[in-house]
RNA sequence: GCCGGGGUGGCGAAAUUGGCAGACGCGCCAGACUUAGGAUCUGGUGGAGCAAUCCUUAGGGGUUCGAGUCCCCUCUCCGGCACCA
């Protein structure tokens, strides 16, 4: 193929417009109060989720909704739109440190090489990104404010009642008031448990392959979602954000956003809100208490046993002498398995009865209390009351050891086995013939008026593990003194990483920054913090600083935040495009990071993305996931070498839908690429030494009536389309428009002017040119294309004067009649009856009923 | 297991409110131009049948004058969650 002879100049002028965009600065865009910010525009904010530069480069996976949001903001643009349309580089993380480490070069530098690279890439298919707003997370001006904002985090609270954060100092002033005589020490600790960002020892994912801990999403199956090594459980000091803290706020404010209803949902059970009560358990001949979380209090009276995590902290008190031997080999038989083990579904239940008993506060029967492993420690209170008629696993468990199944809830019809749906309640005292909701209410009411229970909210989701033993992150802007954390001062910020020449992790818990002694050492005994940030901080919050990337006051200008973020809706950015992979956590995470801003003042949205857009996988050609292993993966190089960035573009959005997962066929690249190369022959024509020339066949006539009709049906189609972003539509109608003209003798220019002012967003490159090249003879073409009002569609083009009727006998088609349009029903039906095809499959039989939608169809029903 | 999204020609896919299933593209077939065609242009192309006609949107049932579209059941593929009380 690269031996053939192009269908169309494309090598020649796809580099040139590339250039001069770049040298005129076409795509770049003011803020308010900048020289050529234009107020009376509206703005459009859009932008991709930006990559992570790897050392691979780019695969056609990647252009596909760079490619949608791209034709998007040239369309806007034309439309009047102010447009806000950058890209950057998340660049901190393990990927870059582990290449760094196999290669041997310092991850600055393979980063460095690695965003030139991809910009090479990017720049090559014609994405119109205003390129002085890039960031880079890595680079010092930018993680200076990711630090800037962990000190937010770290000098605020959250207030319950408001519901919002507030810095730590109110807290602070509150608490003095409240207790004068409290010790410094004590009101510190106070504080500490109340900041956003705190210290806790926590049982953690550690990776001693990485040498690191990983948050719990970032552990598949027991193994490291980087890499796939490894995961074990153990207790470390570690950083957290307190994530929890705007679980509801994180659930309930989704509901204001143009977001996928299945995202929605994804992040709604990631955060997994749970309402019930917490049930106090009294121990006999003891103080001491068991509280249980559950969501089903009606269920009490059939609760027959209690279960605990094996780590809970009343295991030791509660386990009788007799038991206590059995009971810790339990425990250590637990503590040995890795976490996938202990969440093997498949395998039996297990567990060891603690010999002790507690009182079921509502009939003051005694259960006994067992342990096992079936009951996470991390969530409700790590304790259960066990109701084996109605839960599942209850009954499993008790089936197993032989522990007593009484059932409270009547099924609406009969079950086998265990019943954990709603009915009736019964053998449950005053509960007796309630419904389950009105069971549970009545029940929860009544522990609470006897100080035994209370109405409880849970949640799946926990506080973010935030710290990371590597080198390749952003330092905490935090150091130690006398054993307690300090924040820096923002003065101090940014904390740039030691120039480490042996950043590999160090085989013990200690971070690879240890190594850097001399920086990590302060005057005064104090020490740095030598954990990183995970690879999800940079991006928390990288759409904000597009907008003002030079900023050195603040971490966004606020006159062109409230510019670009506004819009009177929660969301600031317009439309966000990117991949599935990040439905929960990367979204999550923006969002609380986006919360806590708005809370402290510093962005006037409380949601960061308005419209989420999840564009879906390209597969290889053998319909496969696309890797290096299987040795299907296409680069965008190759394809623009071939057929040129247009072809790339067009195809990528031709393909099918957006959202879809689909493979790639060359045979369809070809496909576009005869399309654009028709598109340049409309204009163009080759002499007799093989140069093109501009087509004898083009004129100023007016374009026939349809030709026209033909014209305005396009710009309607792809405009809808392109505002619904169907775009593989609204090139099948471009195509029909060019079928159109290539067969017609005389081209009028007018038509030629409309469709590339059309395809300009699709295939900008071709567009410019022949734009240029019309400009030459047609003054239609004064000026550059992406400065041109995007058309208009005359629907008196589109009307027809005749209409096609079919027309069906019970239900079958059997003739088509022409009629005039909107002609009455009487007169239609008439029509369609003395159609010939319809005479003979009626005859004979007794018409019942005729069926009229007007302009559209007849349906004769005949016995 | 639970939740979500799919299943339409040989292939990628279209199809407003329920109203001609298969637009557009690929592939294939035939023709034109041509020294040549893997370029270009023209025509054809869901399946069966010489034909009239019949069949056809994963499979089965239902609602309806009329179902790819709405309802119920089943199969299957993809994604997510995975003992969350």
């Amino acid at each position: 193929m690269s031996e053939r002879r192009k269908q169309y100049p494309f090598p020649d002028f796809e580099p040139k417009w590339q250039r001069i965009w770049g040298e005129q600065k076409t795509f770049r865009v003011a803020n308010p109060g900048e020289p050529g910010f234009d107020p009376a525009k509206p703005k459009f904010y859009v932008m991709d989720m930006f990559p992570y530069p790897s050392g691979e480069g780019l695969h056609v996976g990647h252009p596909e909704g760079y490619t949608a949001t791209d034709i998007l903001s040239r369309y806007k643009r034309m439309r009047g739109f102010n447009v806000l349309h950058p890209m950057g580089w998340d660049a901190f993380g393990l990927p870059a440190e582990q290449y760094a480490i196999k290669t041997g070069q310092h991850p600055s530098v393979t980063t460095a090489q690695n965003i030139a690279r991809f910009k090479g890439q990017l720049t090559r298919i014609g994405l119109s990104f205003d390129w002085s707003r890039e960031v880079n997370t890595t680079d010092p001006s930018y993680f200076r404010w990711t630090q800037w904002i962990f000190l937010q985090l770290y000098n605020s609270w959250f207030d319950p009642v408001k519901k919002k954060a507030r810095p730590i100092a109110e807290l602070e002033a509150e608490r003095k008031a409240a207790h004068p005589d409290e010790s410094a020490e004590d009101r510190r600790e106070y504080l500490d448990q109340h900041r956003l960002a705190y210290v806790a020892e926590a049982p953690v994912n550690w990776c001693p392959q990485l040498g690191t801990v990983l948050a719990n999403e970032e552990v598949v199956d027991g193994k490291s979602d980087v890499g796939g090594f490894p995961v074990v459980r153990r207790p470390m000091r570690q950083w957290m954000l307190r994530i929890t803290a705007y679980a509801d706020r994180l659930q309930d404010e989704l509901s204001g956003l143009d977001w996928p209803e299945s995202i929605k949902l994804l992040q709604r059970n990631w955060i997994g809100r749970s309402e019930g009560s917490e049930v106090d358990f009294r121990l006999p001949r003891r103080k001491a208490k068991i509280t249980v979380f559950t969501t089903r209090p009606d269920t009490l009276f059939g609760a027959t046993y209690m279960v605990l995590a094996p780590e809970h902290e009343l295991v030791d008190k509660i386990t009788t002498a007799a038991q206590r031997a059995a009971v810790d080999a339990y425990r250590n038989e637990v503590a040995q398995k890795s976490d996938l083990e202990r969440t093997n579904l498949a395998k039996e239940k297990t567990g060891i009865s603690t010999g002790g008993f507690a009182i079921n506060p509502v009939n003051g029967q005694k259960v006994p209390i067992w342990i096992a492993d079936y009951v996470l420690s991390s969530y409700g209170t790590g304790a259960i009351m066990a109701v084996p008629a109605h839960d599942e696993r209850d009954f499993e468990f008790a089936r197993k050891f032989g522990l007593e199944i009484r059932e409270v809830v009547e099924p609406p019809n009969p079950v086998e086995g265990c019943f954990s749906g709603s009915g009736t309640a019964i053998n449950s005292d005053f509960l007796n013939g309630l419904q389950t909701s009105e069971a549970k209410a009545r029940v929860i009411d009544w522990l609470e008026e006897r100080g035994l229970g209370k109405r409880s909210v849970n949640y799946k989701l926990r506080d973010w593990l935030f710290s990371r033993q590597r080198y390749w992150g952003e330092p905490f802007p935090i150091v130690w003194r006398d054993g307690h954390h300090e924040a820096l001062a923002e003065t101090d910020l940014p904390v740039i990483p030691p120039p480490l020449d042996d950043y590999r992790p160090t085989g013990t818990i200690e971070p690879p920054l240890s190594k850097a002694k001399d920086w990590v050492q302060l005057p005064g005994g104090v020490r740095r913090e030598l954990n990183t940030m995970p690879q999800w901080a940079g991006s928390c919050w990288y759409y904000l600083r597009y907008i003002s990337p030079t900023d050195q006051q603040r971490l966004v200008d606020a006159d062109a935040e409230r510019y670009w973020m506004g819009g009177g809706k929660p969301g600031g950015v317009d439309l966000y495009v990117g991949g599935t992979e990040h439905a929960v956590l990367h979204l999550l995470y923006a969002r609380f990071w986006h919360k806590v801003l708005f809370d402290l003042g510093y962005v006037s949205t409380v949601e960061p993305f308005q419209r989420l857009v999840n564009q879906g996988m390209i597969l290889g050609e053998d319909n496969q996931k696309m890797s290096k292993s299987r040795g299907n993966v296409i680069g965008p190089d190759e394809i623009i070498e071939d057929y040129g960035a247009d072809s790339l573009r067009l195809y990528e959005m031709f393909m099918g839908p957006l959202e879809a997962t689909k493979p790639w066929s060359m045979a369809g690249v070809e496909g576009v690429y005869r399309f654009l190369a028709r598109v340049w022959r409309l204009a163009m024509t080759e002499n007799q030494e093989g140069a093109w020339e501009l087509s004898p066949n083009l004129s100023e006539v007016e374009p026939g009536p349809q030709q026209k009709k033909v014209i305005h049906a396009t710009i309607k189609k792809v405009t809808e389309d392109v505002e619904a972003l169907a775009f593989n539509t609204a090139i099948s109608q471009m195509m029909i428009y060019v079928n159109t003209f290539t067969t017609a003798e005389r081209r009028p220019v007018t038509a030629l002017r409309t469709l590339l002012i059309l395809l300009n967003p699709f295939a900008p490159h071709l567009s410019e040119e022949l734009w240029e090249r019309l400009s030459q003879r047609f003054p239609t073409f004064s000026g550059q294309i992406s400065q041109q009002a995007w058309p208009v569609w005359d629907d008196t083009y589109l009307v027809e004067d005749e209409v096609e009727i079919i027309v069906q006998v019970n239900g079958k088609l059997r003739d088509k009649i022409t009629v005039q349009k909107d002609l009455d029903s009487k007169a239609v039906e008439e029509a369609a009856l003395a159609a010939p095809k319809v005479k003979e499959s009626t005859a004979g039989k007794t018409v019942r009923k005729i069926v009229v939608v007007p302009n559209r169809v007849v349906n004769v029903v005949v016995s």
